[in-house]
Formats: C-alpha cells, sequence, structure tokens
DNA sequence: CGTGAGCTTGAGACAGGTCAAGGGTGGTGG
DNA sequence: CCACCACCCTTGACCTGTCTCAAGCTCACG
C-alpha cells in the first residue's frame, strides 16, 4: 500500500504528497512501519496522553476535538487522506486534543523512533514534515478566522469550500460532491453553532441553490458563489490546484 | 543584547527559551544578524509578502491578524517576547496573514539562509524550532476553541489567562498586573466581538472582581475564578511554570 | 480650545440558542 | 415478524446574547 504511492507519477499523486520531489518521498516513506484500519466513531488518542507513533490517513476522515465543559465539543482540525494526523505529537510528546476516526479509516503508521531517526540524518525529510506541520497550523488560522470572524452562513459555506478543496486535493472529491459524513452536530462543533441552527443554515444554503447536504453527500452546486460568500480563498493551504488560476 | 542571552543561567531564561538546553541555545543565537526597533502600530509584512528573514520577538507585543470583507480584522495570534513571530514563514515563503506592531518592539532578525543552514546542519536545532511552530499551532487551536465553543465572557477571561501566563513565562509580568495596550477594539478583534459588546464584558468582569483593564494595564485580581469561567488549562503550552502545578 | 480616539451607556434590532414536538430510519430483541 | 429504541433531521415558538445605532464623556495632542 505505501509502497505503491512512491511509484505514482507526480501528477497522479496525492493530497500533501503532491508538494514532495519523488526522492523526499520515498526517503519518508521508507520510515512507515506499516497500515493499521479503525473503525468508524472510534476514539484514537485522547488529550494528554503519550505517543510514540504518528498516523497519515490514507482513507476515510478523521476529526480532532477538545471538549467544552458543557459537554459540548469543538472541533479543531479534521484531517481527509494524506494528511498526517498527529505528526505534531512528535516534538511535543503529548496532544492537548482528542482524535477520533469519522469514517472507517485506514493510516500508515511512523513509528517515532524512525522518524526521529529521519529528521536527524536526512534535513529534507526533516525539512518537509516541519512544513507539514505548518500547514495544518495555517489552516487552524483559517478555522479562527471562520469562528471568529464571520457568521453562521458565510462560515458554513466556508468550511464547505476549504473540505471541497481539500478533499479535492487528496483526490476524493466529485466534480459537484463527495462525501461528507458529518452529523448536523458535528457541523455544529465545527462551526460553533447549535445543531438546530446548522439545520436552519444548511436550509438557507439549499434554498439559494447553493449547495445541500444529504444522505451524508455534500453537493456544491455554484462554487464561485459559495466562495464569496464564505470568503474563501485557497492560499492558506500552500497548494494550488492544477487547472484553478 | 543577543549574546546576552546565552549566559543567563537556566532559571533566568525566558519565554520559550527557557526550554532550550544552554548548548542548543547559543547555536540557534549564533545565527541571528542582529536586532532591530519597531515603533507602534507598525505593520511589519503583509499576507503574501515574500519573506526573507524571521524575526524573535524581545521586547513588546506584536499582533497577527487577517482582515474580513467588512473591514474588521480578526486577530489570530498575538507574540509576547522570546516568541518567533513569523518563523513559519521560513518552510512556507509567505505568510496568510499580516504581522503588525502592538508596542514599540525590539527584534532579533533571523536570516532565512542562515536559518536554512542551521537546520541542515544542527538537527537539535531544527528540532527546536520545529518545536517553537507547534506551540505556535497549539495556541491556535486554543484560540479557536475560545471563539467557536466560549461565550463573550468565558471568552474574554480565557484570553486574559492565556496573556497573562504566557507574559509571566516571558518575565514580562507583575503579581496582579501586566501592560496590555490593545483597545476594546483590538479586544473584539481578538475575541470576534463587537467593541461595545467587549465593553460591557469588560465591566462585567470588573464588577465581579475578576479583573480590570484601565490605562493598558490589565489587573487580574483573582486568577483561580477567572481560570474556571474561562477554562483555562495551560497544557496546551507545554511549558509548565515553575511554582504551579 | 478644538478635534479625534477611545471609553461608556442606553435602546432597539436581529442572529442564534433553547425548548418542544414530530417524523424517518436502522438496529435489536422479543 | 413486529415492537421498540436510538439517533438524526426538521420545524415552530420563544428567549437571550450580541450587534447596531446614537449620544455623551474624557483625555491627549495639535
Amino acid at each position: 500500500m505505501i509502497q505503491s504511492l512512491q511509484h505514482l507519477p507526480n501528477t497522479e499523486r496525492r493530497g500533501m504528497l503532491r508538494q514532495l520531489p519523488p526522492p523526499v518521498l520515498t526517503r519518508l516513506l521508507d520510515l512507515c512501519s506499516g497500515t493499521r484500519d479503525i473503525p468508524a466513531r472510534r476514539v484514537m488518542s485522547r488529550a494528554g496522553d503519550r505517543l510514540h507513533e504518528s498516523l497519515m490517513l490514507l482513507e476515510g476522515i478523521v476529526l480532532r476535538h477538545v471538549s467544552v465543559s458543557d459537554g459540548r465539543r469543538q472541533m479543531v482540525a479534521m484531517q481527509v487522506p494524506f494528511d498526517f494526523v498527529d505528526l505534531h505529537s512528535l516534538p511535543l510528546g503529548y496532544l492537548d486534543h482528542d482524535v477520533e476516526s469519522l469514517t472507517p479509516v485506514k493510516i500508515a503508521v511512523f513509528p517515532h523512533d524512525a522518524l526521529r531517526k529521519g529528521v536527524r540524518t536526512d534535513p529534507e525529510v526533516a525539512m518537509l514534515l516541519w512544513r507539514l506541520t505548518l500547514i495544518d497550523a495555517a489552516i487552524h488560522r483559517q478555522w479562527s478566522f471562520r469562528l471568529g470572524g464571520l457568521r453562521a452562513l458565510p462560515g458554513m459555506a466556508n468550511f464547505l469550500c476549504e473540505i471541497d478543496y481539500r478533499l479535492r486535493l487528496a483526490g476524493c472529491g466529485g466534480d459537484e460532491s463527495f462525501a461528507l459524513p458529518l452529523t448536523q452536530n458535528d457541523l455544529g462543533d465545527v462551526c460553533g453553532l447549535s445543531a438546530i441552527h446548522v439545520n436552519r443554515v444548511l436550509r438557507e444554503l439549499r434554498e439559494a441553490r447553493l449547495c445541500s447536504l444529504r444522505d451524508g453527500i455534500a453537493s456544491l452546486h455554484d462554487r464561485g458563489r459559495l466562495r464569496d460568500i464564505g470568503e474563501f480563498e485557497h492560499g492558506y493551504l500552500y497548494d494550488s490546484m492544477p487547472g484553478e488560476d
């Protein structure tokens, strides 16, 4: 599985991996010890756990969230295929949030020992891993922007644009629609809204023929307007998609 | 200035630098090309600018924000002394947000060429720099938590606790009060509130004898209760302060 | 001594939360 | 097989936190 990734031609490589020159990619993938499958809605690690491996997502979606006192959770990140999920646990040792699979998930396992050795002996791999975590941080900033700077509807539009863009980078998006099995409750945790208000916002988006979200399938009918409304600019993802400006 | 930092005894070292073993600190500071002074309220760099050096804050406070369509700005980070301000521009090349001095500021300049050489030849320095940016990312997550998960008053309490904690780590906090020359407008941009509502929240905090903010001086009268209300836990800063659990 | 930036307060509007009720669907156990 | 339950979606009515608008205050600075 992992080995097959190295041999994809450049244009076929996916997600964050698209950024890597092939030799570096090979050296990175050599540090992987194997793959693992995890069912949906499984807590993969908890805030404060000492971790000794980092995981790269190969299939499925992973959520990262912190819990709020009233029982709600605030989502702080969402990982799509070819994202590292918890690479930051390597320098940090433990995480400040929980990690949970949304769907059934396939992951590639990178033991910290191997990664540490890779970082020590291969500056290019080190720089690459660093860069990946920095894009993660840029996404965090965009989430702050969305939560603090946008109203409910633009915020939802912004989120859908981001996920659409990232899933298509990862090769998981269709032309119009993609799988997004988040409940309205989950979306509330993402956007800082009550589930009921999420429902109202989705209805508005649907009635404006902008996008719809049904049975775990998101369909974006008018990406242009959705991006305008959500003030979405993909620059913060530090990766331009072929065929878009 | 920079050189003098290396010779501080361990217990005297400040802010993020406290985490470094002295030899690594020395090697890092060797990469600094000099210092620079910048007046208050000066835009230091804009989103999208190509940067060729990174800055470590030595004195003063720096803000990082993105602009919203309606003219507001959303603050995405705030740097205190001994934080790197834009270290992430080294692997990323450009930033996705603006950087602005809040107060007059003294910075140490690290040319990217020097940093790149340091990273390539010194894995310990590389790991350290990586770690610093990861703590930045953890702070971003806390800001998402605050903006999406907390109401106005707890959010403000949370922010004040964070800044208090970080300023004291940096050796810039008194027992009860510290300098925080943010206007209520700025605080609104931090917490995703209108300036007017910031005013009301501050009044509530003052009348509850929790804290007050006047003439650019913040005074925390009851840190314990403030932390409870703001659901503040310092674990995400990955640095325990001597004398606090 | 005027002017502007920031702070303060009140009144009214509106976005979003809360409560309550009902419907659909899939899973489980009798 | 059906009954029941859990979970999710949907909608309506009402409540409240926050925004907006408007006015007046203070203080630093020209």
